[in-house]
DNA sequence: CCGTGCGGTTAACGGCCGTTTACGTGCACT
DNA sequence: AGTGCACGTAAACGGCCGTTAACCGCACGG
């Protein structure tokens, strides 16, 4: 069979078995999933997970990293192709809005579990994690230059509370989510800050 | 000193372990806080608790219970005491506006922590959630009766993530918060439902 | 006084689960 | 062909932690 050698399968191994934790972790929480579903979730079993990550914790601390930077880097892609800020807070909706409608497993583990990483894991992400908030404190008052900074905080993390709730509901199909979600945070800005 | 009869000091025990464990709980999760840290939170120590408890999951199942419950009552009382629906629906919000920044602990944890009950307990909260949801449903399509039903739902639990997003952020003082989020989760239903 | 029971203590048990160890197997590359 | 590494397995270890056991003091109604 044809393989293409720039991808090797060494990547989908670890890939794979991180796609099947986040998605256990999500539904039973971290210390819910033992070592054994996770690797039953992939067709091993058990302990040849340890091939793979050093350990538990690492799982979850790659997991979360990877989210935070993926999150932020698409967001200050999105920003950095805008021209005037109304667009860029448009983008920056349906970018976070597209993430959590996508990778739903992955929004709540980030939510839910940011407890239970190693303490330099936690400093990391949410070193990510501020920083991406900055991206969207600093659209926002770019958009309405008179409110203040803390509000502006709040109003962001309200939006994003808005938007990750999807994973709870998910009663529609995935466009008219989007549409949905989008239209309310955009008039939850829009209509509260002066 | 002077007691006051109709009040025992038997109720307070239990309450009081259950407010120290809800702000543990909140803090590490469910899993990551031991019998132990919950009894020297209260200042006894260890297996005393089960003076008080049958087990860890009663705990946490009578405590997701009882905040269901009170968000459920408040949130009926509230309505069947609005005449027109806009009204009912601005009581709303600023019921669960308040309702969360006055627990914070207690918001998170029921996030958090539903997957950690007890089948039985997780089916009774379900069910009382459900019920709260469908207060907000009911209101909200009439105050836009043309929004389909599971619209009305998605946007609820959109809602919901708002203003839940409050233990995240705090850097506002109650008073602004509360207003601040009343305005975004009224301003993001009217300005996205037609 | 005196038992009774409520609320507390410390010590021990027992299971779950992350991690390590020792061991196999097959593909890749001289 | 043979060497070695990548990847798996099964079994044993070890600690953490919820729960139980055994024991104790003190308030309080007879």
């Amino acid at each position: 069979m044809d393989r293409v050698p720039d991808e090797p399968a060494k990547q989908t191994r670890r890939d794979q078995i991180l796609a099947a934790a986040a998605e256990l972790f999500a539904r039973h929480g971290f210390h819910g999933v033992g070592i054994d579903d996770i690797g039953a979730a992939v067709g091993i079993s058990g302990p040849a997970l340890y091939r793979h990550f050093r350990s538990k914790d690492a799982m979850l601390g790659e997991m979360l990293t990877s989210i935070s930077e993926r999150l932020l880097e698409g967001g200050q892609s999105r920003v950095a192709a805008s021209n005037d800020p109304e667009h860029a807070l448009r983008e920056l909706i349906r970018w976070h809005v597209d993430f959590a409608l996508d990778d739903p497993a992955l929004i709540t583990v980030q939510i839910r579990n940011l407890a239970n990483l190693t303490d330099p894991d936690r400093r990391r992400v949410r070193a990510l994690q501020r920083r991406y908030v900055e991206v969207w404190v600093e659209t926002i008052r770019k958009t309405s230059p008179e409110v203040e900074e803390p509000t502006a905080r709040a109003a962001a993390h309200a939006v994003f509370g808005l938007i990750n709730s999807t994973p709870h509901s998910a009663h529609l199909d995935r466009d008219q989510m989007a549409t949905l979600l989008s239209q309310m945070a955009l008039a939850s800005l829009a209509g509260a800050l002066p």
